[in-house]
DNA sequence: TTTCCATATCGTCATTCATCGATATGAATA
DNA sequence: TATTCATATCGATGAATGACGATATGGAAA
């Protein structure tokens, strides 16, 4: 867990908002026809308005960090929230900060 | 309290350092020649290695974040951690991420 | 008033970041 | 095998960031 690397991570409204998106799969993302449980397709992502490889590059971002993690199915790749780190990156921003 | 421009604050190994810094005055700034009640003088943080225009410039980024506070006395500017805003953007993070 | 000291601001430069369209990769399908 | 689809990677470009030395500001002291 590299809390400057999560910070930096963190530091862009874009990935925040993918991150917060995750928290509640069933909430954002009912329109995925495949599994909610699998994770999210990276391309239920270019809701944010950017582009495609715009997105890639965030969601790439957030992998480095640990802050979630991927799992290839078939032609798709899909995210989910690593838990452990954010509650570890939680727990030690909470002591240090 | 925002918390968009909190986190691109603390994405700096050096401004988190000086904010870990301000925890503890008495246990960093024992050498600073005025009470350390009233808070720590700017030049006080080029110990980090980096000239006094680049500290200076750190600080105003932490201070547009409101995460310390200034106060002017006599030629010096002393900065404390604003806790207020600290706990608010903890609780933030602790309640969104 | 002139000088000195602490700090902020300015101008510049190099580096990193955000973004895009285009292209590559890799799996599914026809 | 050729095509299609989802995603990653590449190359380019503009914007933002971090660093510095030099200069400005504002108060203290001589």
């Amino acid at each position: 867990m590299d809390a400057d690397e999560i910070l930096k991570a963190l530091a862009h409204p874009t990935r925040t908002q993918i991150l917060n998106w995750l928290r509640e799969p069933e909430l954002h993302f009912s329109s995925q026809e495949h599994p909610l449980d699998m994770g999210i397709c990276a391309g239920q992502f270019e809701r944010c308005g950017l582009s495609q490889s715009t997105v890639s590059a965030h969601l790439a971002v957030l992998q480095r960090a640990g802050l979630v993690t991927t799992r290839r199915v078939g032609q798709w790749i899909f995210y989910k929230r690593n838990e452990e780190t954010v509650a570890a990156f939680l727990k030690h921003i909470n002591d240090t900060l």
